[in-house]
DNA sequence: TGTACATCAGTGAACGCGCGTTCACTGATGTAC
DNA sequence: TGTACATCAGTGAACGCGCGTTCACTGATGTAC
């Protein structure tokens, strides 16, 4: 029993994502939504407004910021926590990049999911934060040397998975981010640990 | 003297720049450029030809990728031509991921213009391969240990200089790319490049 | 040399379409007395 | 219990606007004889 609203919600965001922002016009989405155009005003204003609540509630959060990160630190290896932590930051963005990059060609929307994003006090810098985080922390439990450059870690870590996520949505081929071919996923993040693994030893 | 149709792409580019594509419309564009909407059609067939024509014309191109990498070879420091490298990717993401990024929201543009990057025998991944080009010369010249992760370091050296620049463009701020703070993306770049040197080493 | 025509850069004004948005309405369900 | 009214989820059909595109044209310059 989703109520109108989340079914909207959702229609919006299946028409983003098979049509893309440039084809989501209100006709569409209240047609994927099974309602009709009204409905939308009635709920979200405008469709400026509708667009923000999609962006606000439907997409995905990233495992590292949203918690798990604190219940690694000190368990398994460092290399095998970062490798994972690469892994979900790179599913992550390939989820979330193909919708949060066409909102650059609404400058409007843009500002105004800015303004959003930042009362929300979040923002695209929690994942690189998130991982910067654990990296501290296991810093502090003495698996990560005093000198290490912990920020420059992260960024490096949170950079790789961004770019390769983007090489994969500029290729397109309507890959489903859930198939993705695991292995070369397991295997691109191995590889980025190992670069910067020998930076971080105590 | 410029040409009719140097002054179109031109005025397109402005367009793109200080209005985003969505904005972008035929009658913007003719107005940015100085002539009528009809001459646009006359040059360059429909909208989506003359935006394909920017696209492949009028983007900038990154000096890692251009040619200038081979002469870094064996001069100067590692560490000081990968802080080079560093900065002059993070300029070019920036100059390019808003009008790069906005072209997702539109599937078939999207796909017309991977086909015509892909004709050229071109497309995103040259920057990570012209920086992993580098890396296995000065492997060769003795420089970087056999057994470093090249590849690796590559990705993570593009990716962090993209993020950031993602990062910039997201806040936005209509900050010019070439006024864009220098200092800090010195500091930046030195620290992505502290963060892989340690895995370099012969 | 003049004249008749061809070529070509460029445009004003209109076209139809599809977009975001709104109006005026329906029918079912609750509520007061 | 019945009746009169209020509320509310939801919609069909229309609105005006601005978009991409095209038509029919102008005026300047080249070219043939």
């Amino acid at each position: 029993m989703t109520s109108t609203r989340d079914a909207i919600l959702d229609g919006a965001l299946h028409v983003l994502r098979t049509q893309g922002l440039a084809r989501a016009t209100t006709k569409e989405i209240a047609r994927a939504a099974g309602y009709s155009e009204p409905m939308l005003y009635k709920l979200f204003g405008d469709k400026t407004g509708l667009l923000l609540c999609v962006l606000a509630e439907r997409l995905p959060r990233v495992s590292v910021v949203t918690g798990g990160v604190s219940s690694l630190v000190g368990t398994g290896s460092l290399a095998g926590n970062l490798r994972r932590i690469v892994v979900e930051a790179t599913g992550f963005y390939r989820a979330v990049l193909p919708i949060g990059m066409s909102i650059f060609s609404d400058g409007d929307l843009l500002a105004r999911h800015r303004d959003a994003v930042r009362m929300r006090g979040t923002g695209p810098d929690i994942v690189r934060d998130g991982v910067r985080t654990y990296l501290a922390a296991e810093q502090e439990a003495g698996r990560i040397g005093t000198a290490a450059p912990i920020d420059a870690v992260a960024m490096a870590l949170v950079g790789a998975a961004m770019h390769q996520a983007f090489l994969w949505c500029f290729d397109g081929d309507a890959v489903d981010p859930a198939t993705q071919d695991e292995a070369s996923v397991d295997l691109f993040a191995a590889g980025v640990v190992a670069a910067v693994l020998p930076g971080l030893t105590p």
